[in-house]
DNA sequence: TCGAAACGGTTTTTT
DNA sequence: ACCGTTTCGA
């Protein structure tokens, strides 16, 4: 079913009417849906009846899809079709129960869920789907917010800020508060500000709960941050959840307005939902959050429940679905209770099991129920299919990463000579982006088309972000971030001490930065040369403020142009400097194709959803070409489907990752990360490692990954095996590698053993130097040292070592120092 | 103020 | 190994 890459065109191929491809996600908001695929787009809708909707359901999707009243948790399986209910669910709401297009909202993760959800609808019930919102949580906040800003003291035009430009900001600060940003990396705060968002917990509450003195040093930062947001008139991604909840809970007519409209509302992946999410929407169904006891909100009650209390507006009626087992975003907050405890939440709640899959043959089904079987924390479920058992497993050990790429690479290939595969239905998945640097080495050598999703993403190159720093400082003058990032981009002689003199400048005047540019005259200590560049760039400024007027693609182009920032690319005449004029030419074409997708579209409207784009939504989508091999991270995964997959670098240390082996629950998130990659696979899955592995420079020997040995050995053909154990570690530094042997792929005896184990000829770990206090040692940089302290377990232990007068005291990754005990 | 050289962190996953 | 950032010299 809801392939986005198999028998259906893809969610944008035919949809999107006139974007005429180039732009891979719709980058356009709830207002604009497509037409419904087939073409039926005239007054007359493809106008299923209400029963008709039901046909070729399953008794338990049907059951969802008529479910009536009390909140409804349909738990989903991988496969099991739980977008082709939502969206049946939605259309049945409009055709059988009179409910209106513009009572519905429909949450989803991701603009591509979002998109393919309004096309799925709209091709049930015709172009009146356009009046629902069906849109991410973050745009669906976006919304709420530009209408409602003013009430938090914001206006309407502000900045969306992601990840980077939170941390620019925050660096700003803690240089502002003289923190060490050794001790205080921006970075770390920025996470833990983060967390504290998801939690809802705002400044003042973080510093009246702040117990250590980090806590308040977080508290500390986390209350000048957003104080500086607040004049930057911007938003970070986690402020556009908490603030929507804000406005909710404390102005009840604002509360009251959204409860009136939405009478439906549907989250998808609510496994994946942080609290912050999850409040907002009990905010927005009116049932308002429950409280622990032991928390402190409870002195506090959110004003929203005396409005629903009263019966001003019953509760909208809910419907989540998701799969706690394919939960894999707790690290960024996402909260499994959410969906674990759903039914105490909402104590009438109704829960429909969806187990059947339509997607995978029985033996990857097999594995991936043998693999999540091992979690303890789980409700029991299990996946059946009558596709029949297919082809079996396909194992493969390899002598290094070179040789597992090499591998995936004359698999793929014979399986398309063959007639079995075609490039776009292969997907590799690895554990993290840097995997993906050998895959693409060797299958550009061997002429396999790709294409890696996620790693460095288009808009976090420099040079893009650059540009649409001039953008957003064109909307938002207010926006110090960006305005300072391009101050001196490209240079224009304006450095860090003219760039220092304005700000204090600005502090002092209690003034904007913006505003202190066009005082640069008055403003103490600034050469001359520097102030008449700062009056030529404010002039620069107004210039293109004047071709906004123009629209969208005159402003992107004369900020490319008159800026001076294409010729000084130009004239650097290198490839790096190339690639980064075609990458402005590429944003000059997203500019195009937004104007012309909405020739009202306004820049800002434009940046806003360049903002809010994720990777998830790049993935390619299949026209029915032969198309290209997906790369991806078993994150980006999550949703999709391939009739072949490649699940590979499975090590432990790798996959899972180092830093989760010693934390059961961080181990069971690994395990659940697992199941999406083995359940994405239709038909084929091949299951790889590699005995030893170079990562940043020094290679490592994993054992085999936990997850191969909770594969049924039955399902698995293990093509290659290796017999005895490679040369152990017994060189412990400095021995000078010698690797780099077998890249030539295949090359090299196919050492076969005993069959069926992944384990046979299991090589040793590659042991970690174990130190305690006063062991002296010798370091190849560093000379003779003492061990002054030691911390942290296995891979990650790391040790104090005093070098003496010469290079001081230094903390060490023992995994990868080179030390030696003396 | 700017470039080259040294340095140091990175490799978890993202809206 | 690689990248971006900081530091140092011109």
């Amino acid at each position: 079913m809801s392939t986005l890459f198999g028998e259906s065109p893809g969610a944008f191929g035919e949809s999107a009417a006139g974007a005429g491809g180039g732009v891979p996600y719709d980058l356009f908001g709830p207002a604009v849906l497509a037409p419904p695929a087939g073409g039926d787009a005239g007054g007359g809708a493809p106008r299923l009846d209400a029963e008709g909707l039901l046909d070729g359901l399953n008794p338990q999707q049907r059951a969802a899809v008529v479910h009536i009243g009390a909140p409804l948790l349909v738990v989903a399986g991988a496969g099991s079709g739980k977008t082709r209910v939502l969206a049946h669910r939605i259309a049945y709401l409009l055709a059988a129960r009179g409910v209106r297009p513009g009572e519905v909202l429909a949450i989803t993760f991701t603009n591509k869920a979002a998109a393919e959800m309004r096309e799925r609808v709209g091709a049930l019930v015709g172009p009146r789907a356009r009046e629902m919102w069906v849109s991410t949580f973050h745009s669906a906040c976006v919304r709420i917010l530009r209408s409602e800003a003013k009430r938090l003291g914001y206006g309407s035009s502000f900045s969306i800020y992601d990840a980077a430009d939170a941390q620019r900001l925050i660096t700003m600060v803690t240089r502002d508060l003289d923190l060490d940003p050794k001790r205080h990396p921006a970075r770390g705060l920025a996470a833990q500000i983060s967390n504290l968002k998801n939690e809802l917990i705002d400044w003042e509450a973080a510093r009246d709960r702040a117990s250590s003195h980090q806590e308040r040093t977080v508290a500390e930062v986390y209350a000048a941050y957003q104080q500086r947001l607040a004049q930057a008139n911007a938003f970070d991604f986690d402020d556009l959840i908490m603030m929507a909840v804000n406005v909710l809970q404390a102005f009840p007519d604002v509360a009251e307005h959204y409860r009136r409209r939405f009478r439906h509302v549907l989250v998808d992946e609510y496994q994946d939902t942080n609290h912050a999410q999850y409040v907002l929407v009990r905010e927005l169904v009116g049932q308002p959050a429950h409280v622990d006891a032991d928390a402190p909100a409870a002195a506090d009650p959110p004003v929203s429940t005396a409005t629903w209390a009263s019966g001003a507006v019953p509760p909208a009626e809910l419907c989540v679905v998701g799969d706690a087992d394919q939960s894999i975003y707790a690290f960024r907050g996402a909260n499994i209770r959410n969906i674990v405890e759903f039914e105490e939440d909402f104590p009438n709640a109704a829960v429909i099991l969806l187990e059947q899959n339509y997607r995978s043959t029985q033996t990857i089904l097999s594995a991936a129920n043998g693999v999540i079987a091992r979690n303890n924390q789980r409700k029991a479920k299990r996946l059946w299919s009558d596709a029949g058992d297919g082809e079996k497993i396909v194992g493969f050990v390899a002598d290094n990463e070179h040789d597992e790429a090499a591998f995936v690479a004359e698999e793929v290939d014979r399986l398309t000579d063959a007639g079995l595969a075609r490039p776009a239905g292969v997907a590799v998945f690895y554990r993290t982006n840097a995997q993906s640097r050998v895959f693409e080495e060797i299958f550009v050598r061997v002429g396999l088309p790709y294409r890696v999703v996620g790693g460095v993403r288009f808009y976090e190159r420099r040079e893009i972000r650059d540009l649409l720093a001039y953008l957003r400082v064109l909307v938002n003058p207010n926006d110090t971030v960006n305005l300072r990032r391009i101050l001196n981009v490209p240079r224009r002689g304006i450095g860090d001490r003219a760039e220092a003199a304005l700000a204090g400048f600005a502090e002092v005047e209690r003034i904007g930065f913006a505003a202190a540019l066009e005082r640069v005259g008055e403003v103490p200590g600034i050469a001359t040369r520097s102030a008449k560049a700062v009056r030529e760039f404010t002039a620069l400024l107004t210039e293109l403020r004047a071709v906004e007027a123009n629209g969208p693609v005159a402003v992107v182009e004369a900020a490319r142009e008159r800026t001076g920032y294409l010729s000084e690319l130009v004239a650097e005449d290198t490839a790096e400097a190339q690639g980064r004029v075609e990458n402005l030419q590429e944003l000059v074409g997203v500019v195009q194709e937004f104007t012309e997708r909405s020739p009202e579209g306004t820049l800002a409207e434009f940046l806003e959803q360049v903002s809010l784009v994720a990777d998830a939504d790049q993935i390619p989508t299949d026209d029915g070409s032969d198309g290209v091999v997906t790369l991806m991270t078993l994150h980006s995964a999550k949703g999709l489907e391939f009739p072949v997959v490649f699940l590979t670098g499975l090590e432990d240390g790798v996959f899972p990752h180092l830093r989760t082996l010693g934390d059961p629950t961080q181990l069971e998130e690994e395990r659940r990360l697992a199941y999406v990659g083995v359940t994405r696979a239709r038909s084929r899955l091949y299951l790889t490692r590699s005995v030893v592995r170079s990562a940043w420079g020094q290679p490592a020997y994993n054992p085999p990954s936990r997850f191969l040995g909770e594969v049924p050995d039955a399902l698995v053909d293990w093509r290659r095996l290796v017999e005895a154990a490679p040369e152990p570690a017994a060189r412990p530094w400095g021995g000078s590698g010698g690797f780099g042997s077998g890249t030539g792929g295949g090359s090299g005896p196919a050492r076969r053993s005993l069959p069926n184990s992944p384990f046979a000829g299991r090589p040793a770990a590659r042991p970690v130097l174990e130190l305690s206090q006063g062991d002296r040692v010798t370091h190849d940089s560093f000379g003779l040292g003492v061990v002054v302290a030691t911390g942290g377990v296995g891979d990650s232990a790391e040790a104090t070592i005093d070098f003496g007068a010469d290079a001081g005291t230094k903390r060490l990754l023992l995994r990868y120092a080179p030390v030696e005990k003396l």
